[in-house]
DNA sequence: ACATTGAGTTAACCTAAAGCTAACATGGAT
DNA sequence: ATCCATGTTAGCTTTAGGTTAACTCAATGT
């Protein structure tokens, strides 16, 4: 059911400690026909937000466990929650919040006490905003007998439509970015794996090798010491 | 900027045997400054395709006459539209003409019923794709005969592609960075091996040597005493 | 001319990097 | 909990690349 309706409306993910504040807000969203998730601080926010991927999500600053600054954060740095707006809740006169905010990443504002038809008017320009600055890209990319979906996480090899593991695709998605060029082991680790997480060193290659045994040998090309690239 | 001016220009070929959506679509897109030809058959849209040249061909699946999948496969098999960009426009669901579709050489497909604001993306993106394709950012260097492309780690030398072990590639890599210029000892084997690293006086002799049975001897000049040059 | 010195050549040797496989770990679905 | 798919690791093998040593050759200076 709410996979038909998915489309519908934004969705729209408001993080708030005061129950009341979720409560009055939350039901002027859903006036408006807006798919509203809630949390009540910054890391429950973070995993909702990671499983709903909502278009919109409202951080209250002010937060315990942890507060909206470092959700923000760590939100901006999560891949999936690429298109996502975020915008504070701060309370009038707090400007070192507003300004901390804009400095993790933040889109927009918006002052409490919240009048609901401002938030309402200010919430549909949001998502307005985001419409604009995120045109539906093609997300396909053709190379050859090779068809990859980026959006459904799927490829087409030989005419055979098939699905790859994340890390497989990611992989895959990466090299193809630039037939051609070698990308450094550093550099998939980067991408693929994140700066922060340490893999042992033949990881790497055992991907290559899997994607290697699916989409023939010889797209993927070593470069000793170097990393690897792939070719037509 | 230029993309503004190129996409203004762009030429787009609308073929559907609907009126009704070669109206709508192409309103939206004239909207958006293309320039708009139609056609209602696979045949009609090969002939004004061959005639006007555009830049992206927008083809419905089904039509009388000759079907789009035909019409591709015709269309990529035609010189002059080498460069031009083909989309399909296929209903919802019918998977199997999407991948019949990438199967003749389409690029992407959209799915009917089109809502404007996503055909216009869509559009926009793949013109943009196609012009992405032309620009190659390079990290390529042109010396006479021999070219290096830093990216793909591989040189070509007299219209022959070749790959060079690593240090070999970075030696030629830093001699070429100034065609003329000795390089001494010292300098290669900072640049190439680092500072920490202590390898034998000859070793790099054999590299040389080994370039210089690869890409020709007189390239490579000595210095007694000092070091080693590339000369064109 | 001869000695001296740096460079060229070759092949043997060494080693770091990648290939491979199987085992183990993890996490999501049922 | 159990299962399955995915992901990671460890450890072994293989290979390509890199280095060295020993010898030869060429140039230079006395």
């Amino acid at each position: 059911m709410t996979e038909e309706m998915k489309d519908a409306k934004a969705r729209v993910l408001l993080v708030d400690d005061e129950p009341d504040i979720l409560e009055i807000v939350g039901y002027n969203l859903k006036n408006e026909g807006y798919q509203v998730f809630t949390a009540e601080n910054g890391e429950e926010a973070l995993k909702i937000a990671k499983k709903k991927k909502p278009d919109l999500i409202i951080l209250d600053v002010m937060m315990p466990v942890m507060d909206g600054i470092e959700a923000c954060e760590k939100m901006r740095k999560t891949p999936e929650l690429d298109g996502t707006v975020i915008t504070f809740l701060t309370a009038r006169g707090e400007d070192y919040s507003m300004i901390a905010g804009f400095d993790v990443g933040a889109d927009d504002y918006i002052t409490k006490p919240v009048k609901p038809r401002v938030l309402v008017s200010k919430v549909k320009s949001l998502l307005r905003r985001r419409e604009n600055v995120t045109p539906e890209a093609s997300n396909i990319l053709k190379l050859g007998d090779l068809v990859i979906d980026r959006d459904q996480y799927k490829i087409i090899y030989k005419k055979e439509e098939m699905i790859l593991p994340r890390k497989e695709f990611e992989l895959l998605s990466l090299l193809t970015t630039k037939p051609g060029k070698v990308f450094k082991r550093e550099e998939i680790l980067d991408v693929v794996w994140g700066n922060e997480v340490i893999v042992g060193g033949r990881t790497i290659d055992v991907h290559i090798r899997k994607l290697r045994e699916k989409l023939g040998d010889d797209s993927f090309k070593t470069v000793k010491g170097v990393g690897y690239k792939y070719v037509k």
